[in-house]
DNA sequence: CAAATATATGCGTATATATGCATATATTGA
DNA sequence: TCAATATATGCATATATACGCATATATTTG
């Protein structure tokens, strides 16, 4: 018997599997930048401004900037602006997560 | 109280982390290329030859049997040479599974 | 309205890497 | 040993993108 996730991608046709594997890539290579991974873990404890994020990632404020947006777009991080300041927190749990059991199961091969 | 998997990283050093990061970007840079994902597709229905990837997913030679073997020194695949035929099969289930689950959120929001 | 502050973005450059092409390497069989 | 077959790899090139720098945009305050 086919697993739910199985069937998902068995109905597509050749040029819709296409197009999933070129997301998913697209996916993926939102989340093979380390600044982007270390950006990520700072809003994973709390919703958290950009200049609050150039400050604990040490990075300037426009790649800050432009990797809180790109995290957005992707659909992983939330944006709420307030006045001047933009915030930006957690929009999809199930990314965070596994990013965090990667990072565990290599963090666990580096101890 | 932590999860296990919080536990992992929050008892490494500011450095440490970093290569964490690094790496963590590096394994996730393997998964975000189409002609990867599409080739890890092939392998995943049981070992496969160079020669049958190559078939099955109409790139060059040299591009799979570059590809292939990216995925094995990243620790996805399995490499077995019998006589002038290499074979490759699944070493890191829990990727695949994890890339199958991805795939199947996008090939969702396809349908 | 002007100044200050927070964020986003255009542009140039450096770097990484996917791919094609040719070729090297390895193994088998005649 | 030579030819055939399977796989790997060196090299050049095209493309993507991360980053720095400067600047634009938006909002608040005096």
């Amino acid at each position: 018997m086919k697993s739910r996730v199985q069937k998902a991608t068995h109905s597509l046709s050749p040029k819709q599997m296409e197009k999933v594997f070129f997301k998913v890539a697209e996916y993926f290579s939102v989340l093979s930048e380390p600044s982007r991974l270390r950006i990520m873990y700072a809003v994973c404890n709390g919703e958290k401004s950009v200049s609050e994020v150039v400050e604990i990632c040490g990075s300037s404020q426009a790649n800050v900037s432009r990797h809180l947006m790109a995290l957005h777009k992707s659909g992983i991080l939330q944006r709420r602006k307030e006045g001047v300041t933009v915030y930006y927190s957690i929009a999809d749990n199930a990314t965070v997560e596994m990013c965090q059991s990667v990072c565990a199961k290599i963090a666990e091969s580096i101890h």
